[in-house]
DNA sequence: GTGGTCTAGACCACC
DNA sequence: GTGGTCTAGACCACG
C-alpha cells in the first residue's frame, strides 16, 4: 500500500514531525480507513529513505494518541477514531495555527480588514495550487 | 523603559524565539520608534528572568536583520526601518502562519467554507479578547 | 469439547501468554481432569481465531511444565498432576502477582491499612461480578 | 541529587519500564517534590549503567503523562501534579495488579478465604522486609 | 553544560 | 516476516 508523504529535508522541522503531521492528517481525514494495515516500519523507512527508528517513533507517538494500534508480529493498524475525536483532531491544529497568525497580526498592528484580506489572498492562492488527490484505496492490506 | 513582553515557559518554543517575535513586532509596528534606546542586555534579562545569553542572541539576531543597531559602550537602538521593509516584515510572519494553517486545513479535508468559518471564529474571539494597549512612549530610554 | 478461554486483543499481553495462563488455570484447578483430550491445535486455533503457531506454542510450553502430554497421532491430553504440584501451581501465580501489587503499593507510600482496603474492594467487586461457571465435563473429547 | 532506583537485569521487564515504574512512584508519592530538578539524562544513564537513550525514553514517557517537564538546555523537572491526579496515579497500578491476582486466584479455584489468607501472608512478609527509607531531600538542584 | 534528533545495527519476542 | 528493546555515537539547538 502506498502512502503519500512528502518530506522536506531543508525544513527545520524534524523528520519525525513532518511524517507525524501528514500521517495524522490522512487518518483523521478518513483517507486511511479504520483497520487499514500500514506499511511495516522497515518498509516505510525504506520508502522515505530514513531510519527505521524515525518511523517507529512516528507510529509510537500516533499510537499514544490513540490513532494507531500495533500488534507485535502482525503490524500496525489504523485504530477506530470516534466522530467526536476525529472532529476535534481535524480542527485542532488548524485553529491553533490560525490563532497564532491572528495574534501575530494584531501585535504588528494589522487591523481586522487587513487580516481578512491577507487570509483571503492566502486561501485563494492555496485553493488554486491545490493538487488533485483522489482518495486512497483504504482496503488494501486489511487482513 | 518598559517593554511589554510575555514569556510562556510552558511553550515548546524556545525562549529566544518568543522574545524575538515580540520585539520584532514592536519595532516593525512602530510601537518602538526609530532611535529608541533599548534596555541593556543585563537589564532585560533580569526583567524577563532569563539568561543574558538568551537576550544577547535576540539583540544579535535582530541586528543581523537590520532592525537594531548597537553602539559600543552606549547601548542598543532601534534602527531606521524603511517603509518598504516595514511593510514586508509586518505581513511576512502573518502570511507564513496563515499559509501553514490553510495547508493543514486542506490536508485534513476542510473545505473552503469550513476554513473561512474557523478563521472568522478565531478572529472574532481574538478581537474581543484584545487588551487595550496604548502606544509606547518612543522618546528614549532611561537605562 | 468447549474450552472457556477469553482473549483480549487490546491487552499488551501476548496472545500465547493469555492462553497459557487460562489453560493452566483450568488444569491445576481440576476443571480439566487428568486424561482429558484437548482440542487439536488446528481446532483450538480456529476457535480462538489465532495462529496455529500460537496454540502450538501453548501446548508445548504446558507440556514442558508437565501439565500436558502429547501422543503422536492421537492428540494432547491433560497429564497427571500430583497434589503437591497442583497446590504449588495453584497459588504460585496468585502469590507472585500479590507480591508485585504490595510492592508497588508500599513504594508509592500506601500504608498497610490502605492496601487492605484496596484489596477488600477489589475482592468484593470480583466476587460480585463472578460469573457462575459449572465444572466442565472432563470425560473425553469430541475432536 | 541521588535517586534510589534498583534495576533487575535478570527480569523480563524492559529496563526503561523498571525505571519508569520506580520514578513514577517517587513522584506520585511526593518523595520527589514538584519543581525538583532531576539528574540529567546523561548522568542518570551513567548512574544506572544504561544507555542515555533508555533514560531519555523514561523522561519522555513521564513527560507525556504530565509528571515531568523538560526545558532544553536547562534540564528536566518534576511537574505540578494535582491532588486528584496524584491519588489516581497512586492507586491505579496497585489496583490493576490486585485485580489481576484476584482474577487468577478465582480462576484456579481459590475461595475468598484462601485469597485473603494468601494476601495476609504476602502483606505481612513484605511489611517485615520493608527497608527503612528516609524521605529524599527534594530541594537539591531546584534552580 | 543541558535536551532533541537521527543514524546504524544487534538481539529478542511474537505470529 | 512483524514490532520491541537496547546499544553506541554523531550532530544540532538551547541557556
Amino acid at each position: 500500500m502506498w502512502i503519500p508523504i512528502q518530506l522536506n529535508e531543508q525544513s527545520a522541522e524534524p523528520l519525525y514531525y513532518q511524517i507525524e503531521v501528514q500521517l495524522r492528517a490522512l487518518i483523521v481525514s478518513g483517507q486511511l480507513a479504520e483497520g487499514t494495515l500500514l506499511p511495516s516500519i522497515r518498509e516505510l523507512a525504506k520508502t522515505l529513505k530514513c531510519s527505521v527508528i524515525t518511523v517507529r517513533r512516528v507510529y509510537q507517538d500516533l499510537e499514544n494518541e490513540g490513532l494507531l494500534r500495533t500488534r507485535q508480529g502482525t503490524g500496525t493498524f489504523v485504530a477506530k477514531v470516534g466522530d467526536e475525536e476525529r472532529r476535534r483532531h481535524r480542527t485542532e491544529a488548524v485553529v491553533e495555527t490560525l490563532e497564532s497568525a491572528v495574534d501575530t497580526g494584531l501585535q504588528v498592528g494589522c487591523g481586522e480588514a487587513e487580516l481578512r484580506k491577507l487570509f483571503d489572498e492566502v486561501l485563494s492562492r492555496k485553493l488554486a495550487d491545490r493538487p488533485e488527490r483522489p482518495p486512497l484505496g483504504g482496503d488494501g492490506g486489511n487482513a
